[in-house]
DNA sequence: TTGTATGCGTTATCAC
DNA sequence: GTGATAACGCATACAA
């Protein structure tokens, strides 16, 4: 006597197949044996009612688990204009995604507070992101933060920021540049080991400037130092981007690359629209997005997580070069 | 004689407060009165409790919903490449966040089908996405598709292919191009509209080959193209970054734009590593975004949503010029 | 304005 | 291998 058009629940497929409800929810998830005869059974009865499997609403409540994985990037369009995001999200996507967990993209302002979250992983990578951090703690949310700030209870990916600074920076020694400027993200603890990597050569390096990671704002910044006659001659740039935006801001004041300066980006990232293979500092943004999902599968299932610290790799390309001769500059 | 780690639920509150369970229960949704006293109780016996609000995952089944919203992209590197993406990302989140649902990120092969989704929304914009189009139709899944193809029982965005590509066409000749070739995305309905809108005014339309909206993969085709000593004056392609590929190729083998060759491309988006402004059909991006996730909305709470045609418009920039005079060339 | 009683659709525990 | 039963934590219809 029961309605018709109801969409049919597991205990439907249970009574039409004649058997038990336990027997019915067993046959889908498969977590114990069941007859051969039963199951064709009970998927008939399936088939026969419309039943598309179980709810995964009641399955989420019944195990505790929603199967959705946040990430917290800041501002959606500032994260992805930086192209180091986008093999980090395909990484991420990757791993989740063959666990079954959805990746579910958290900008700042939207009111996530609340949509059942197994685990955050916050993609912070110099970036300013918002962290409900109390909240998500308190309600034992399993955090996990790629180059952020350390917050106990976190697991953190993070890579050499220092160590791959000051390789580059004896790059640039070797190739006979005294005087060094750098280009700066905004402050953060990155930005700062990777001055310190820097410094560990250049003791008297000159700060540019703090901007984004963003090819215009970096062109505006550099061609304001450029303006200032300055001595250095490397200019090193905390991302391929900024990196790009320095190249073709010195050219436009036709200065050649690396002829009249030499510039340095981090990350490693493609630039085809650039007719010049940055030297770089190349991270491996695929691992650590890796390594970031499963931190957070691992701390999902309860387990221990160690902090992770990639390693990086100097890549030499065109856009470095030998000082040039000091004749007659300003200064 | 309760245990004393288990997290707190709502009925532990209530009980603590001296209250039911139900005034409990709307004390935190508000969806009825309660009396100001008793609403302070409550509060108070959650926070001595540490209760941190109602467990989503109940409230997701007792409501049947999920509060999340799945967004189809196809392969997630392919999809972000391309630069219209981000935005109609920026704006569908914005919509989405502000009626406090979430975005997830479905990227092709990733095992989606056990996640509650409210809505599905495609986002194919001429790319390969696949779609999960019976199950999800079968489990009642509002379905809303961006400039895809016309599956019944969703509700489609799209936006005015045809009369754009027209009115490009009609600009060209203006200039006097008489022979123009185009360079298409792989086939689809709007790929085809576009065509259809430039044969409005070239009947003998030259189509060059499909490729990725991808900047080296339109250069090799462009490349490829100019090679054989072409007719025509004006290169249409279907995506700003194809433009600009083709812009680059163009020059890297000595012909100028628009002097040589005038190049238009598709969507309207920034393209600020080219010191050129393309002329382009710019289409809404962002309402394109707001209208998908609004529909979205719309569909969830059940009410019918008509299909939408969004406006282009023609934006002439440096990159197409009178064509050429033609003293002596080869076709 | 508050309390009582159901049910959302599963999965897990336990006995058979 | 199968079946009864109890949660999971909440929101709502209804009665008071």
């Amino acid at each position: 006597m029961s309605g018709s058009t109801r969409t049919p629940t597991l205990a439907d497929v249970a009574e039409t197949a004649g058997v038990s409800l336990s027997t019915a929810s067993l046959t889908f998830s498969g977590n114990k044996p069941v007859a051969e005869a039963t199951r064709e059974r009970v998927l008939a009865a399936a088939a026969a009612l419309g039943y598309r499997g179980p709810n995964p609403l009641a399955r989420n409540l019944r195990q505790g688990r929603s199967g959705v994985v946040g990430v917290a990037v800041g501002q959606l369009s500032e994260a992805f204009r930086d192209p180091a995001t986008l093999p980090l999200f395909d990484a991420m996507s990757e791993v989740l995604g063959a666990a079954g967990l959805g990746l579910l993209l958290m900008a700042d302002d939207d009111g996530h507070a609340r949509l059942p979250l197994d685990a955050v992983i916050f993609d912070i990578c110099g970036r300013d992101v918002w962290m409900p951090y109390d909240d998500l703690v308190a309600r034992g949310v399993p955090l996990v933060v790629i180059e952020g700030p350390a917050w106990p209870g976190t697991t953190y990916v993070d890579i050499e920021h220092r160590r791959g600074s000051a390789e580059l920076a004896r790059h640039l020694r070797g190739l006979g540049h005294d005087r060094v400027a750098t280009v700066t993200l905004e402050p953060s603890q990155p930005q700062r080991e990777r001055e310190a990597g820097l410094r560990e050569v250049y003791a008297d390096l000159e700060v540019v400037g703090a901007c984004a990671s963003d090819l215009t704002a970096a062109q505006e910044v550099v061609g304001a130092w450029l303006d200032t006659d300055p001595d250095a001659t490397a200019l090193v740039c905390q991302s391929d981007v900024q990196a790009a935006g320095a190249v073709l801001e010195a050219r436009r004041r036709g200065l050649s690359v690396p002829g009249d300066l030499s510039v340095a980006g981090f990350d490693g990232v493609a630039t085809p629209w650039l007719d010049l293979e940055l030297t770089t500092v190349v991270q491996p943004i695929a691992e650590k997005g890796r390594t970031a999902a499963r931190a957070a599968l691992a701390r999902i299932e309860g387990e221990a997580v160690a902090d992770v610290v990639l390693p990086v790799e100097l890549r030499v390309g065109g856009s470095t070069g030998p000082a040039p001769r000091r004749d007659a500059q300003g200064g």
